[in-house]
DNA sequence: TCTGGGGTCCTAGGACCC
DNA sequence: TCTGGGGTCCTAGGACCC
C-alpha cells in the first residue's frame, strides 16, 4: 500500500499564540523576539509585508518597528508549549498515528485511511484543521502527500498560496501541477537543503525543486551523501524517511543563555551554570533518563570582534551515569573553574547533558531545597530574610532567579519568570 | 629496501531542522 | 548600546585490537 503522510503546523505559531490573549492584535503586524529581546523569530504575515524577516536583529529594525506600529513582544515559551500541547493533543485524537516533530508541528500516518481516496483525505484534514481552530484558536496549514519531505512541500504550497484554502493535496493534483508548483519553489525551500548546499547547488545551475528533483540520483549521492539521496528520493515520491511516534525522548539535553550584558566573574558563570543545570536535570528526570557525560560551555561575545575570544566546550564522563542534581552540579562546576580564565568578558554560558540510560528508580522531582544546597548559596543567611519575602511574593521560581542574580552580574528581562505573577526584574529586585 | 587488512569505537566537525 | 536557544544525524579520521 502506498504510504500517505500528513504534515500540519501552526501559521507564525508563536505570534498566533499571543493573539489568542490580545484579540485586539488579530490582522495586525506582530512578531516575538528572542530571549533577551534580541532579535525576531517569529512574524505574521502583516510582518513579514512590511519586509520584516525571522532571524534579524532587533536593533537593527527597531525604527521600522516603531513607524509601522509593528507589536513586538518578548517571548514566552511557557504559553507556547501549553497551547502546542493542546494542539497536538486535539490533532492526535484525529488520526492514527502522530509524530511531535516540532514545537508547532506534526507529522501524521495516513496510510490506509479512507481506502487513500485523496478527496476524503483532502476533507478529513480540513475537519482537523477547523477543529484546530476552534477547540485550540490556532490556524495552521497542512499538506499530504507519499512521503514527509512532499507533505512539508505541500504545506508550504498551503501556506503560499491562499487559494488551496489551507490544505494541499499531492495525491490531488495533475502531474502538469505538480511540475509547475516545484517549477515555482526555489530549491532552498526544501525540508534537507540548507542554505550551504542550497549555495552548491545554485552553483550547479540547480534553481528551482523541479531542477532538483530531476537531477541524477547517483549524482546527488556522490556530490551529497545519503542524506540529500534520501530528500531526492522523498520528493520523487519515494518515502525512505519513517514516522517517529516517541520523537520526544531527546538524546541530550542543553540548557544556554546569553547575558544581558557580558560578565568576567567566575561567580556570575557559576551562577549561571548552576542555574542552567537545575533546569537541565528537571527534564532528565521527566524523561526518567540518567547522564553519562556532563558538560559546560561558556564564552565571549563573538559580535565584539575587535577584542580577543575565549570559548568553553568541556565535558566529563562520569563513573556511572547520574541524575542526581547536586553530582551534576558539581561536575559542571569543576570544568568552570578548571577553564575559567579572567580577564575576558562572558556572553554566553549553558550546561548540557549526554549519554542517556534509562532511569529505573523513582525519582523526585528536583526542588528548590536541592538547589539551596549548591555554594552558589553561601550567601544565604545573609539573603534568608529577603528571600523568604520573595518567596511569599512570587514564588520559588523568583527565589533561584534572585539567587543567582545576586551571586553574579546575572541579567536577564523576562526568561524563566512566567510562573511568577510578576515579569517584571525590577519588582523581583526592589523586594530583594 | 621492503612495513597487512579489517573491524570497532570514539570524537570533532559540519550540515541540517525549528 | 542592542545579534536566540534548542535539537538531530552523518562522515572522516584516529586509536586500538587481532
Amino acid at each position: 500500500m502506498q504510504p500517505v503522510f500528513l504534515h500540519i503546523d501552526g501559521n507564525s505559531f508563536y505570534c498566533s499564540c499571543e493573539r489568542l490573549f490580545r484579540p485586539q492584535l488579530r490582522a495586525k503586524p506582530v512578531v516575538v523576539l528572542s530571549n533577551n529581546d534580541g532579535c525576531i523569530v517569529a512574524l505574521t504575515k502583516e510582518a513579514k509585508a512590511l519586509g520584516l524577516k525571522r532571524g534579524v536583529p532587533f536593533f537593527q529594525v527597531r525604527d521600522l518597528i516603531k513607524e509601522q506600529g509593528v507589536t513586538a513582544l518578548s517571548s514566552n515559551y511557557e504559553l507556547y508549549q501549553s497551547i502546542s500541547g493542546r494542539m497536538q493533543r486535539t490533532i492526535a485524537g484525529m488520526i492514527p498515528k502522530m509524530e511531535s516533530y516540532s514545537i508547532d508541528e506534526i507529522f501524521g500516518d495516513l496510510t490506509g485511511v479512507a481506502d487513500g481516496d485523496p478527496k476524503q483525505l483532502t476533507a478529513l484534514v480540513q475537519s482537523i484543521r477547523s477543529r484546530v481552530r476552534q477547540w485550540v484558536g490556532v490556524p495552521t496549514c497542512a499538506g499530504i502527500a507519499p512521503s514527509k519531505t512532499l507533505a512539508k512541500l505541500c504545506d508550504h504550497y498551503a501556506k503560499t498560496y491562499p487559494t488551496f484554502e489551507g490544505v494541499v493535496n499531492w495525491l490531488e493534483l495533475s502531474d502538469e501541477r505538480r511540475r509547475r508548483a516545484m517549477n515555482l519553489t526555489p530549491v532552498g525551500e526544501v525540508w534537507g537543503i540548507g542554505a550551504k548546499t542550497r549555495e552548491k547547488l545554485l552553483a550547479m545551475g540547480i534553481e528551482t525543486v523541479l531542477d532538483f528533483a530531476q537531477a541524477d540520483a547517483a549524482f546527488v549521492r556522490r556530490r551529497f551523501g545519503v542524506v540529500l539521496e534520501r530528500t531526492h528520493r522523498e520528493l520523487n515520491g519515494i518515502s525512505c524517511i519513517a514516522l517517529e511516534e516517541n520523537h520526544s525522548a531527546r538524546r541530550q539535553i542543553v540548557r544556554t543563555r546569553s547575558f544581558g550584558k557580558a560578565c568576567s566573574q567566575m561567580d556570575a558563570l557559576i551562577a549561571a551554570v548552576s542555574v542552567h543545570m537545575t533546569e537541565a536535570v528537571r527534564m532528565l528526570r521527566l524523561q526518567k533518563c540518567a547522564a553519562h557525560t556532563v558538560g559546560v560551555l561558556f564564552h565571549t561575545d563573538p559580535f565584539d570582534e575587535g577584542r580577543a575570544q575565549y570559548g568553553v566546550f568541556e565535558s566529563t564522563r562520569l563513573d556511572v551515569p547520574c541524575a542526581d542534581l547536586m553530582t551534576l552540579t558539581s561536575a559542571a562546576l569543576e570544568l568552570v573553574r578548571k577553564f575559567y580564565k579572567s580577564g575576558f568578558a562572558y556572553k554566553k554560558a549553558g550546561v548540557f547533558l549526554t549519554d542517556f540510560v534509562e532511569e529505573k528508580r523513582a525519582l523526585a522531582p528536583v526542588s528548590l531545597f536541592d538547589f539551596e544546597r549548591l555554594d552558589v548559596l553561601r550567601k544565604r543567611e545573609r539573603m534568608q530574610s529577603s528571600l523568604d519575602e520573595l518567596d511569599r511574593r512570587f514564588g520559588k521560581r523568583a527565589v533561584m532567579m534572585a539567587s543567582a542574580k545576586l551571586s553574579g552580574e546575572w541579567i536577564m528581562k523576562r526568561d524563566l519568570l512566567s510562573p511568577c505573577p510578576t515579569t517584571n526584574w525590577n519588582d523581583i529586585l526592589k523586594v530583594s
